[in-house]
Parts: structure tokens; C-alpha cells; sequence
DNA sequence: AATGAATGAGCATTCATTCAT
DNA sequence: TATGAATGAATGCTCATTCAT
């Protein structure tokens, strides 16, 4: 398309890597303007401030985390609202092998988001979002009777995104991603146990 | 005791203060020699390089965690390791209470590790220490039958860390500190009904 | 005629405005362009280098001051040539209150004129002109015995000068209007008192 | 004295020379700093930011000014506020000989004013301060009877600091000192003629 | 004629660190 | 022990100007 938006995403894509790699100390205009092969003068042309290249590049994470992963979960269980939370899991699973460097991005900028207003309200958004289908899902399994009936729903979902941040933080931290793969297993069959009706 | 080690102390709250509020880019030696009341050049008298008292609050930060809450767990659970290894939830829990702060600056380091081999081969310390203790707690309950015979004791050992780290997390994101409680709640359940022998 | 007239004088209209508003400093071919609505790059179409609008911005000032005001001598006087260098006051005054943004540009570029031998020669064409028309006003009046025998014309002419800067300053430093005005009535009136024949 | 007292003087001795030199655009950390022989980022140490350096040298320059000059006036007048009055003039046309920059940087500083709150204020402190003084003279000479009864006191105390600030401006562009010389006399003479009682 | 892209130079400011006192 | 002074490197940002389209 238009070169101006490639250049765009190059910056992006470049400040993205730079954060995994460096953390937000390295994130530098300079840095990201060498890093896309172009002076730091001309980084300015296309955005702004660096506080605006920032926020596109926390914008694109959030579409990044959006899009829907192609794979099925690959294990089958009877009820569908249970065995649709259970998914998220898998999809996490997947995306860790997929881009690692992500949720190192994702834990900076959230720690980043308690400084800059701008990147918690971003954030924010993708909390709620996530949050608001976690409950959507259990509350729905709740009433069909495919989860346990006196399920604490807003502690729940408050859990299973803490389950998911801990999973974050932990492959951020550069954990094994094998051993982090099992401990999602037994986070899911944890969270099937508990879920089920008595 | 010794003045010197005193001020050692002092600069190392500072400074774990410091990171708690303003994030590692806030962590500057002239702000916490201002901190603590002296000048930025007198801090390199106590510390001869930012690095050296950066490692300081880091241990100073381990040290703290060793520490034993003396809240005993509150619940009361049959079988003594499953018990244990709930009470270390609730021992987080209460933590979240008395120094939030710990957690934010927690974050931070686990993040900052990654560029700095010092403190990640503290914070790894940590991890394995805790690692260890919580696999004995495991697998202890296994052999003793108090815990299911099938646990995947290291798997599940990485899932609890990584659920500890979530609730680090989501607290140093600043959530509501009354939702993160019922949230552990809801853990410490899930991990009851998947831990309990068939 | 031309557009590229028309531009040109827009162009220096809003550097004319801009150089007012927010001084020389704030006089830049960004802020120009944007006011005159269009791209930077395309500015130096018009006008190959910032110094040539600097240079036609004086030009066209000067022309402005250049243009007789309309309005008459509020004030009627025996003498003709004393009538007429009183008028020259009257004259400022009603473009202090016409265009009173005027008396600004003309001080920071008379201060400016100081860097830049281009201003300063253009400038120095006014104030030589100026000097021309005092000088011949009084020296025909000396002659014909309108005003006192001894004038010290050159020196007289200088001071007239020296007036109507600290007029302009006075002015340009954001002044009461009305209160210069009535300064200025005492200025004519010194001048009056001074130039008559004893 | 104290070094650090002669630094800074230095560094404000510097500033006001290149003000004076190459304007306030030539009026820069680097500039200073390497004309008083330091680093650009040791002067921060004297002065915490730009601003505070530019406020020291127009305080210094309010002190400069405050000060009076030794010389009596050279002319002698029978009345005493009449005489004081044309006193100020030759002062001026004393530190015109003395320190003909002191003039420049009064201008840049005047019109730096019109965007700078706090350059602002300090200069309408002299303003004032200068007003009320020659208002006195003006209104005491009116009350003995000195100076003409019908006197517009606040217009020509205006009339005068316009008279003052043109001699500063004309001073600033760059003219011809002996010829200023004599056009202060002449302003002299305009306002004893005028001044004087019936 | 118009503009988007690009750049080099420059600016105020911050920071960790060294040194002399 | 304490600190003022000093510095080099780096950062975000602005600006005038050039060039290709």
C-alpha cells in the first residue's frame, strides 16, 4: 500500500523488538529510527512525538492480541462453555511459541501503563475487554448448569486473567517455554476441576 | 549499629521507594541520595556505582520475602501439605495488604533482569529456592496420599509460581486490592479441587 | 494578479503576523507556511531561502510606513513647518492605534538588523529617508524663520528620531495606548515649545 | 570571594555580552558556557536552567542600572527638579559612552519581555520604579512652583521613559554615539523650554 | 506548483561518574 | 565522611534546507 504506512509499521514493528529486547530504558528514537534504517529527525515525520509512536505501538499490540488464533484447542471436553475458557489457555499456549517477545512487550507496558496515562487507558481497554468475555463465559455456563452453581463469577474471572498475566510474566522473565507449556496443562485441568459442577 | 550501615539501609529504602513510585526509570541516583537526605555524590561513597546499590535492594527485597509472615493460614484444610501449600496464598495475600509497593518493585526487577545478569542470578535465587520448596511440598503430598497420585509434581510447581506472579502483577497494575483477595480465594480453591486425590 | 503574487503577499503577511505575535524567535517557515496554509517545502517555492521573506516581510513594512495616512493634523499650528513635523507625531499616533503590531515587528527587527546586514541596509534606507525629510522640514524652516534661528538641525533631527523609537518600544512593549497618547501630545508640545522662533 | 559567586558572575558577564553580541537567538547554554571556559552542562550546575541565567543577568542588569553614576550633571539649571530632571538625560548619555552594550541587551531584554512573564516583571519593576521616581520630580517641581502649573504629570513622565527608550533603541541599532550625544542635549533643551513656568 | 521524505546541525536538559577539597 | 565542580554521553525535539516525485 501507501509507503508512508509501511514506513509506519516498520517503525512499529521496530520499536516493538526493541522494547522486547531492550525494555523500555532501550526504546529510544534513536534506536528505533536505526533499527528501521532511517535518521531519527526523520522518525519525527512520522510520528510526532515518541509518546504518539508509544501508543501505536501499544495500539498494535492490542490488534495483535485481538486477532483470533487460527488453531482449535487441542483438547476436547464435554461442556462448551467450560471447554471455551479452557481454550484461552491453548491460545496463550500457542502465542507463546508464536512470538515470545510479545508478552515482554505486554509486561513492560503494563508496568510502563503506572507512569503513562495514556498506555494504562489502552491497556485498560484490553482488561476489560478480556474480562467482560471471561465472565460473559462463565456466567453463561453458570446458568446452563455446565459450571458449578455457586461460582463466585467477578473472582473468578479476576483469577483466571491473574492465571494469565502470572503466565506473561513468567515467559517474560525467560522462562523454559516447555515447562511453562505443562504448567498451562495443569493450570487448565486446575481451573476444569474447580469449574465443574458438584 | 554502625552509622555507615545505617545509612546503607536508608538509601536502600529510598531507593526500593523509589522504584516502587516512579518505576526503574525513575530510579536515579540523584533522586534517592535526595531521598534520603544527602548528596548524589556522598550515595557513591556508600555505593560505588549505581549497580552496586540496585543489587543492595534486591537482596534487601529477597531477604524481605524470606521473612515469614507470623499470620497463621486461615483456613483450615485436612491434609497438612495441601494446607501448606494453600497458607502460601493466603501469606501473599496478606503481603498485598502490608506492602503493596513490594510487588510493584517485584515487577519491576523481574523485568529489569533481563538486562542485568546480576540481578537476574538473584532473582533466580528466588525463584529456585521457592521452586524447591514448593516441589517438596508437592511431592510430599503425593507419597503420603494427600495429594493425587498423578500430579506432574514440576509442571505443577511452575503453575504455582506462575500463578503467584499473576497476582504480583495484577496488583502492580494497580488493581482493586478487594477483587485481587476474593481472586486468590478462588485459587486457592481451584488448586484444593485439583490437588485432592480421586 | 498573479497567484503567485497573491501567495507571496500572504506568505509575508503571516510572517509579518507571526514576528508580532511571538517575536523573531517565532518566526519560523514552519510556523509561516502553516499559517498561510501550506507546506514548508512548498514556502521555499516562493521564496528560495527563510532570509529572502525576511528581507521582503522588511520590504513590504517599509512600504507600509511609506504610505501617507490620510487622516489630517489633528491640530492646527501657525507655522507651516513646524505644523508639518508635529503632524509627523500625529501621524504615529494614529497608526499606534491602526496597526499597532506594526511598532512590534519594527523593533525586533531593528534589533534584528543588528545580525543581519540585509535588514540593517534596508532599514537604514527608512531611517535615512526619515532623517532626509525631518532634516528638510526643519532647515526650511530655519530659513524661512518659522522656527528659532540657532537649531541645531542634524542634532534636532536625531532626536525626532530617537522619539519616535522610544514611541515604537514604548509601544512594543505592550503599553497603555490611551496613556501614549497623551505622551505623545506632551512630546509635540515640547517640540513646539522648543522650535519656535525666541 | 566565594568561587562559586565569580562563576556565576561570570557566567552572567558572559550571557550579557553575548546577548549583546548576537542577540538573544545567539543567547545559548553551549555559547555562554564556552565563553566563561566551561562545559555546557557545568553551567547547569550554576544555574539550574536557562531561564534562571537569563533572570540573573536582567536582575544584574536592573542593578546596573540601579546604581548611579558618580558624574554630576555637566549642566547647570536654576531650578533644582528642572535641573534633576535634565540630569537623568546626561546619565544616560554618560552610560551610553560607559557601556554602550548595556543599551543593546535593554532592548533584546524588552522585547524578549513581550514572551517571557517572569523577564516581564522584573522589567517593569525598573519601569515603575523609574516612572514613579521622575513623576515625583515632575509633581514636586509643579508644587514650587518650578515647572508650569498646568503640567500633565503621568503624560510626561510617559513622554520622558518614551524619550529614555528611543535614546536606548537608536543606541541599540547601531548609531553614531557623538551624534546621539548632541540629539540628548537637544532632547534636554526641548524639555527645559517646555517645562518651564510662564 | 506542490508536497512528502529525508537529513545534519543544534538545543536544553539529564545522568552516572570522577576528582579535588 | 561529605560535597561542589566538572564532564562526556545521551535523549527528545526543532529547524532550515534539499531532493524526488
Amino acid at each position: 500500500m501507501s509507503a508512508a504506512a509501511d514506513r509506519r509499521r516498520d517503525l512499529i514493528a521496530a520499536a516493538r523488538q526493541l522494547i522486547a529486547e531492550k525494555g523500555m530504558a532501550g526504546f529510544t528514537l534513536r534506536a528505533v529510527a536505526q533499527a528501521a534504517g532511517l535518521h531519527h529527525a526523520t522518525l519525527l515525520h512520522y510520528f510526532p512525538a515518541k509518546a504518539d509512536l508509544l501508543h501505536a505501538v501499544v495500539e498494535d499490540l492490542l490488534q495483535s492480541l485481538a486477532a483470533p488464533l487460527s488453531g482449535a484447542a487441542p483438547v476436547v471436553i464435554a461442556q462448551p462453555q467450560l471447554r471455551a475458557i479452557i481454550a484461552e489457555f491453548f491460545d496463550i499456549r500457542q502465542r507463546l511459541h508464536t512470538d515470545p517477545a510479545m508478552f515482554v512487550v505486554m509486561s513492560e507496558l503494563q508496568l510502563h501503563g503506572r507512569h503513562d496515562r495514556e498506555v494504562a487507558t489502552q491497556l485498560s481497554r484490553l482488561d476489560e475487554a478480556w474480562s467482560r468475555h471471561l465472565a460473559h463465559l462463565l456466567s453463561e455456563g453458570v446458568r446452563e448448569g455446565a459450571l458449578r452453581a455457586d461460582l463466585d463469577v467477578p473472582a473468578a474471572t479476576e483469577a483466571l486473567m491473574a492465571e494469565t498475566k502470572g503466565i506473561t510474566m513468567q515467559a517474560a522473565a525467560g522462562g523454559d517455554l516447555l515447562a511453562l507449556d505443562r504448567a498451562i496443562d495443569v493450570l487448565a485441568a486446575q481451573l476444569e476441576a474447580y469449574l465443574r459442577p458438584s
